[in-house]
DNA sequence: GGTATTCGTCAGCAATCGGTAAGGTGGCGG
DNA sequence: CCGCCACCTTACCGATTGCTGACGAATACC
């Protein structure tokens, strides 16, 4: 598995990335927020172990920033113990775990390893609705066979969407999901982009479950 | 839903408790960590918005009580900005989140939905009576495997009645739940929508008893 | 630095909801 | 057997909710 350590403290990063190497990862480390966004750009991890106190900026919006571009990679949040807010934050932006600090490092393997078990599992290899397939690990769709290009946000709604093909989702969950908590949308931006997902899919592929939500068209 | 706010300060108490009962929901009051605990003994609430620093005693044994009981009931905690040492105190003893005094009524209301929201969707399950199955988490209901749509309202009146089938549900009750508290439905809404769900779910679905109210039927 | 996407917002339209009321039905006491 | 009262059913229409095309700002990409 390749893995990113953020991490600005040195020996810490050093420390940290030697005892998941000794497990068999492959591991980079980033030690601005700079940094990591370039390396996230231009390569795909499995995981990130992410500190979010760093020198130039905040580790959350590079949690913010990955799901906005509808990236899955998992996120292992560090933090001091004072710093309980941002680990809410963190959970609640798309984080899948917290570290406190200073932390064991054979239990941050453990975490590491568990949320590892867990997105291999949910990554699931390919999900069949009547005309349409979606694979998301490549993080694309096919409609009859054909590649249907679709923007990060209708992706992050189609993804969660499928994933519970049984459950109806409301307007409140995609918004509570694609942005902040704090950041409320005046708007119908979540009606507009399905309304663009059903352009691009066709109408029965997103069903409209009138006063609670969307739910996946029965296929 | 029925929620529990416990505050000492009054004016508080009654602001916050007059914001929720707007957003439809039940409301009782708490001023004290006792009538606290008899409250919650004596009822089963569907979240607890509790301020940790009480007149006789601190907000955490609450808290504690209720876990160690093993109920899930949902819990808001309310601090003053300088009481962070409380506030990690109590999301470890099992609270769901918090909010910093004093607080925005419209961000406390957006909080308490989304546990209740979290709440709900994790209850799950399902419910059957005869040719009746009911799937609160997509908000579907089947008769004979084919689903029926429900309007919001529809859905409300058959959740509340199938959620406690061997109790009879009356017409008071409903406009509690449905409505505010101090609701005047001038007329016969209730029974408007129960003709309207027996006529998509057939006769013998719910039961009028003559005086009293409505209940499942036994099937 | 210019161009193309993307996304939130808005407005107008369409569909559906839901409280109300009015007339009908049936059970129950007398 | 009668009348009353609780409940049932249906139509109506204002209010609410959702859909969609257009627009402009922000952002990413070349």
């Amino acid at each position: 598995m390749r893995l990113l350590v953020v991490e600005d403290e040195h020996a810490l990063a050093e420390a940290a990335a030697e005892h998941l190497r000794e497990a068999g990862h492959a591991v980079d480390i980033a030690v601005k927020l700079d940094d990591a966004q370039a390396a996230v750009r231009a390569t795909s991890y499995d995981l990130i172990l992410l500190d979010l106190q760093l020198p130039d900026g905040d580790g959350l919006t590079l949690v913010r920033d990955l799901r906005n571009r509808a990236a899955s990679t998992p996120v292992l949040i560090a933090t001091a113990r004072d710093q309980i807010m941002q680990r809410i934050q963190g959970l609640e932006a798309g984080a899948d775990d917290y570290l406190v600090k200073p932390y064991d490092l054979d239990e941050m393997l453990a975490r590491v390893a568990a949320i590892l078990r867990r997105a291999d599992s949910s990554r699931a290899s390919q999900r069949q609705f009547g005309p349409i397939s979606i694979v998301p690990s490549a993080q694309v769709v096919y409609l009859n066979d054909a590649p249907v290009r679709l923007t990060p946000k209708e992706w992050a709604i189609l993804d969660r969407l499928s994933r519970r093909p049984d459950i109806t989702v409301s307007k409140a969950d995609f918004e509570d999901a694609l942005y902040g908590f704090g950041s409320e949308v005046e708007s119908n931006a979540i009606e507009a982009h399905v309304s663009r997902l059903r352009a691009k899919l066709g109408r029965g592929v997103i069903e409209t479950v009138r006063g609670f939500g969307y739910r996946m068209g029965k296929g």
